[in-house]
DNA sequence: GTTGAAATCGATAACGCTTTCAAATGGAGA
DNA sequence: TCTCCATTTGAAAGCGTTATCGATTTCAAC
């Protein structure tokens, strides 16, 4: 069924019908719900293609994941978020996926050259990306989920990693601890470049100094956070706490620390950062852990509100959100009990 | 840029040029060789809506997600391993989230109507799933990741639930366990059930009855592990083994078990199902676990595969894949020590 | 009744490709 | 040199929408 043989079905003109369908004010109002009737009742949906094509534009926006492997439980939360969103304006979303930065530079060109997405999201930004230029020189709107360092303008929606981490850090500090071990992201990404500076600043802030030694990056994983922990473990003077980036690398620490045989929330104490996920809580963990929590399907939710703004043609100037985190206590934190370097007493 | 102009400039005729990139054999090697690399040169792509009005189809299939929560790891997974295999053929996957069995219905129309996909992919199926009556009856092209009853024939891709299952609980059976938990997923899918079956022969085959106090069923999250693995502990006949459907629930089990003060592998038995996540090993947990095993990525690629071969027309009959599932024998299963019902010994 | 403006509606030209069918070109054979 | 077939190229007609105008209807006010 095609627009001709529809609006021939209700006897009016393919203008008149087309009007209807994309709420023109032109219309008379009865006879746009009469349009919309019928259009329930034969199931008649437009082709997308031919919009397309009279239009320009593609109803839909783009998400490249690298090797595929990127696409973690992190990103199935925030496009979780994001879909629920485009839904709502008829968008659709489509994925990539490439296995080099290259190749991902090059989907870009493609799908902006042959008009398949309207504009792309952008994610896992590294402090220097040069997707911003290159997006930016190409015409292809986007947004960035995180941050970069880059002298142009650009759309993104950040949550403040240097707070969180710096609360955290600090937070554990003010307890009595000094010897913070710290599980953080990918090195490079600018997330975990943030929380690292973040960390670094309540040090500094308190005039503690930073041993580089309790310091470990890696990826998100169960396995990253049980090797770290189990290193950091095994130094000469142990930590007292862990930050961990994740709610994945937190389970592997806990883990780690439960295999050396102490006891989390008093011989260790464990700050994690939750991007809540449906099935992993802090709250049925034992003990209970205590978070700095941002929502990443609430991320991809604001992400689905910008798009549509930006579409609809109403971005004046950048969007440029940053949320603050949320430090949420459990029973995981606690006061230092053993004072490291010089033997501590109760 | 568009054919036009850009035929323009190679002189050649608009027909040439979109035979040329087609690959269509009546233009010369030569011409296509030149055509090609302009192409390349000038970062001409063909128009999408374009070519999809011209040709009718659409060069994207479609899958749609309930709630958006249903983008769970394992859905991750999956599309990460679909993703790679369509990037070959230059298919686009485009999401859709609903938020209802209705929606996704309307969604389905939707897409079939607007001619926005050739084809989607279903999954969590149901063992009565009405989607399989009503794509075939809107003539929209499917593949299903699992399995349904149906009276209508359909492609399908599934992994060997009841052998998994039925292997895991008879191996530990043969070990003496007779007092043997299950950690089920959700109660209808048919995975679940096709598990639970599995699992029942394996006691009917060896003359012993299931205790149906023993079996759980839950989504697979830690939190579902640990609550469901808690209340078997507490039974006044505690089970001296466990199967978990995910390595999620695994994970919640294990930590029911170290909180009940049991150690697993020896007072306690697990074989868990292993999707195989980058991100979570069954070789890096303590003890290592014993699992059932069957790469979800992998999946993904071999649905790829009938995908280009449906499109591409040559689908005689129906595929049917079931795939056989590995039992990976570690740490965490061992002899049946405390025998109960009657007082075991040490 | 008329009139004129406002409210509706409709014919038709894009949009950028594929594909059909016809035309041109090239080379082999006579 | 000419004819004829095979190879290669081209002109033009769709594909199903939207958007631009121009045409028609409606209706309040005279």
């Amino acid at each position: 069924m095609n627009l001709k043989e529809f609006s021939r079905i209700l006897g009016l003109s393919q203008t008149t019908v087309s009007r209807a369908l994309s709420g023109y004010p032109e219309v008379k109002a009865e006879t746009r719900e009469r349009v919309a009737e019928a259009a329930r009742k034969y199931g008649y949906h437009p082709n997308r293609a031919a919009i397309g094509l009279a239009t320009g534009r593609a109803g839909a926006i783009g998400i490249v994941f690298r090797g595929g492997s990127e696409f973690g439980p992190h990103t199935s939360e925030f496009m979780g978020g994001l879909g629920t969103r485009l839904e709502e304006d008829g968008i659709d979303m489509l994925l990539s996926t490439v296995d080099s930065r290259e190749a991902e530079l090059q989907t870009y060109r493609r799908l902006a050259a042959s008009k398949r997405v309207d504009a792309v999201i952008l994610h896992s930004p590294t402090m220097e990306d040069d997707r911003i230029a290159f997006l930016t020189q190409l015409g292809l709107p986007f947004i960035l989920h995180g941050r970069t360092e880059s002298s142009l303008p650009y759309h993104f929606m950040d949550i403040d990693n240097f707070g969180a981490f710096n609360q955290a850090a600090g937070y554990l500090a003010d307890l009595g601890h000094s010897r913070i071990a710290f599980i953080n992201g990918l090195k490079g990404r600018t997330f975990a470049e943030h929380r690292d500076q973040g960390y670094r600043a309540a040090f500094a802030e308190r005039g503690l100094s930073v041993d580089e030694t309790l310091l470990g990056n890696g990826d998100f994983t169960d396995e990253m956070g049980f090797r770290l922990m189990g290193g950091f473990l095994d130094l000469p003077e142990r930590p007292t706490a862990v930050i961990a980036g994740s709610m994945m690398s937190a389970l592997g620490a806990m883990r780690a620390v439960r295999t050396a045989g102490l006891k989390l929330g008093k011989d260790i104490s464990l700050i994690a950062h939750d991007d809540v996920f449906p099935y992993i809580s802090a709250d049925n963990m034992v003990p209970t852990v205590s978070t700095t929590r941002s929502s990443i399907r609430a991320a991809g939710v604001r992400i689905g509100e910008m798009l549509h703004d930006i579409l609809a043609g109403k971005d004046d100037g950048y969007f440029n959100d940053v949320w603050p985190v949320e430090l949420v206590l459990r029973d995981s934190t606690g006061p230092a009990l053993t004072l490291p370097a010089k033997a501590g007493v109760r």
